[in-house]
RNA sequence: CGGGAUGUAGCGCAGCUUGGUAGCGCACUUCGUUCGGGACGAAGGGGCCGCAGGUUCGAAUCCUGUCAUCCCGACCA
């Protein structure tokens, strides 16, 4: 390709909307164009890139025995009823787009395939004998995401792999999901990423085990913490922890003390010499449930501890046994829409009682209970008085369940943020170190939830019917392509890594209208692509230093600068990731090129 | 959904306080000079100033409404 016919159209001012650096290179290097919020055009440079990317999963997700396939983008809402996920993911929150076509059926477009696939897998496999089966597509998914942001980062259409497999036993599903572990580290490395896997919570998806695939990168919007042994990484939404000791309390009397206007910890502890782990904070929220009712939630936490809100939804899920749309903190504004009296915040004890809820118009009218551990081991704490500007000192579990605390040992459980430099479970020597990553893979075992809400299943050995063991495994194809600027650049631009690059060689020819540089410019490029390399000839009748700064921009990994030696035959190689740069007679320089490109 | 900000040429912005019919840089077109790190000069093209109402002789500017986009938050009260 010629750069005089390519559509490249740099940028040199960086448009407002663009915040991160990946973004704001891709949009300055002509990679890509806003249409919308979270929705944007890959232009040829881009498409490149992503076609390079997909070229790379294919192989590996073939050699890995997964056979691709195509399935629709826009989907029945029966489908996504029979599996329980419609009313989920189109309510409230739901990220679902969905529509009705004009007879008023409804449909949704796919943010994900297991409904379809699952049902087509019930159609089609009937016996084990066919089994083990992985199908992966390679397609643009949509997402009505609550707030888009970062270019391909977090878009509401983007382009993703993803795989279902189909398994007559969960032993045979482990050794697929190892399958595709490996070849997840196979697809990163090959992109030139440094991805690190780490433990991860399997939210709306559900199904037991499963991990991510993180590209560190300081603008991440995860939150991942590593062991210093190498032996434990996890996402923060999942991470487990020691909690530091907490500190001992002075021994006293169980009594109330006035403590006015004191209704955060920080205040409390800096007014009364007290530490954070001495106190038990309560935090009040509400849950709605996907059968539509609204359950509050009072969780009990150390006070120097953080809720983990994933952890937190997942208890509920757990124990109300469905699906929780949404969980916030409880309001004043809560309160006055439901009726009820004001509650004491920033003094609310774990004891405080269930006639606070009584009355309510639309909430069920009790609180579950849950403690995090860090609350329930502390013998003797500080916690609110449930009164305005009141807190109980030196009072204990024992002393608060005399007000007929539930006593259920499910209800005490981890909900805390394990955090940097906390010693690790798996090794108490070792301990958390914290970074930032951007999940482009995500690898699960779903086990039967899909199958069996779908009741789609296979005749086994004994003639009788069971569901599909399956898995599920998706690569984010365009935010791969950008985590890979975020991770690959510098103050000029974009230093792709070559398996990904647009193009891996760019030929410039410095001064176009010099005839010597233009001919030996055509040569070298006619070689290159003789030779089946991705050349690009960068051959506009612009100034020199245009087309480098271009050149450094687009971030292609090779240039050859034909110029002002072109006469002696002499050109320079620069490399584009550390500019190194080496001036030699143009067949060496050749040469020198396809020896690196093709060992 | 809550808070904040911004909508003026393809991109980045000024003008608005104090109303008089729109400007700068980049990009684009033509000519000349220049020609290895985003050149210079000259001449040009391009705007329902987000949209709708209102005030006014007159509105990018003032008022009302509305829409859109971006940022922060939605978890410790």
């Amino acid at each position: 390709m010629r750069v005089s016919r390519l559509l490249l159209v740099t940028l040199r001012d960086v448009p407002a909307e663009a915040e991160i650096t990946s973004h704001q290179l891709l949009l300055r290097g002509g990679f890509i164009r806003r249409v919308g919020p979270g929705v944007y055009a890959y232009l040829p440079l881009m498409w490149r890139v992503l076609q390079k990317i997909t070229a790379i999963v294919r192989q590996e997700m073939d050699l890995a025995g997964a056979q691709e396939t195509l399935l629709p983008q826009l989907h029945p809402a029966e489908l996504w009823k029979r599996s329980g996920r419609w009313q989920g993911y189109t309510a409230g929150e739901g990220i679902m787009f969905h529509l009705e076509d004009r007879q008023g059926r409804q449909l949704g477009l796919g943010p994900t395939h297991e409904e379809v696939i699952t049902s087509l897998a019930g159609e089609l496999l009937r016996s084990y004998k066919q089994l083990p089966v992985n199908l992966y597509q390679i397609q643009t998914k949509f997402r009505d995401e609550i707030r888009p942001r970062f270019g391909l980062m977090r878009g509401r259409e983007f382009i993703m792999k993803d795989a279902y497999s189909f398994h007559a036993d969960e032993a045979d599903l482990k050794l697929t999901y190892a399958r595709m572990d490996t070849a997840y580290r196979r697809i990163f490395e090959r992109c030139g990423l440094d991805a690190v896997p780490v433990d991860a919570d399997s939210g709306a998806i559900g199904g037991a085990a499963s991990q991510e695939f993180m590209v560190t990168a300081d603008a991440g919007e995860d939150l991942i913490l590593i062991s210093d042994d190498g032996q434990y990484s996890a996402n923060q939404e999942k991470a487990v922890s020691i909690p530091p000791d907490p500190v001992p309390l002075d021994p006293g009397e169980d009594s109330v003390v006035s403590t006015p206007a004191l209704s955060t910890i920080d205040a409390l502890c800096r007014e009364h010499g007290w530490h954070p782990s001495q106190l038990v904070k309560v935090l009040l929220l509400v849950a709605r449930l996907e059968d539509g009712s609204d359950q509050p939630v009072l969780v009990s936490l150390r006070g120097d501890q953080e809720l983990n809100t994933v952890k937190l939804v997942n208890a509920i899920t757990r124990l109300q046994e469905q699906g929780v749309l949404d969980c916030r903190p409880i309001s004043p504004e809560d309160l006055r829409k439901q009726n009820l009296p004001s509650i004491p915040f920033g003094f609310i004890g774990p004891d405080l009682g269930e006639g606070v809820l009584e009355g309510a118009t639309t909430w069920r009218r009790h609180f579950l209970r849950l403690r995090d551990r860090t609350a329930s081991e502390l013998e003797h704490f500080i916690c609110g008085a449930n009164q305005i500007d009141q807190h109980r000192i030196n009072t204990s579990w024992t002393a608060l369940n005399k007000a007929a605390l539930p006593e259920d040992p499910a209800l005490t459980l981890d909900l805390r943020n394990a955090k940097t430099n906390e010693a690790c479970v798996h090794n108490p020597a070792a301990h958390l170190q914290e970074k930032r990553g951007i999940e482009v893979g995500h690898i699960f075992q779903l086990g039967r939830k899909y199958s069996e809400a779908m009741e789609s299943g296979f005749t086994n050995e004994s003639g009788s019917n069971e569901p599909f063991w399956m898995g599920c495994y998706g690569i984010g194809i365009s935010r791969l392509a950008q985590a890979a600027v975020e991770q690959h650049h510098d103050q000029a631009g974009i230093c792709w890594p070559t398996a990904i690059a647009p193009f891996t060689v760019l030929v410039v020819v410095a001064n176009i209208k010099d005839v010597t540089q233009a001919n030996l410019g055509e040569q070298l490029y006619n070689h290159l692509i003789e030779a089946g390399v991705d050349a690009l000839l960068d051959d506009r009748p612009e100034r020199a230093g245009v087309k480098f700064k271009d050149a450094d921009l687009i971030g292609i990994p090779w240039r050859v600068v034909v110029g002002r030696d072109a006469a002696e035959g002499i050109v320079e190689l620069v490399c584009r990731a550390d500019h190194s740069v080496r001036k030699l007679p143009h067949d060496d320089a050749l040469g020198s090129l396809l020896s690196m490109l093709r060992p």
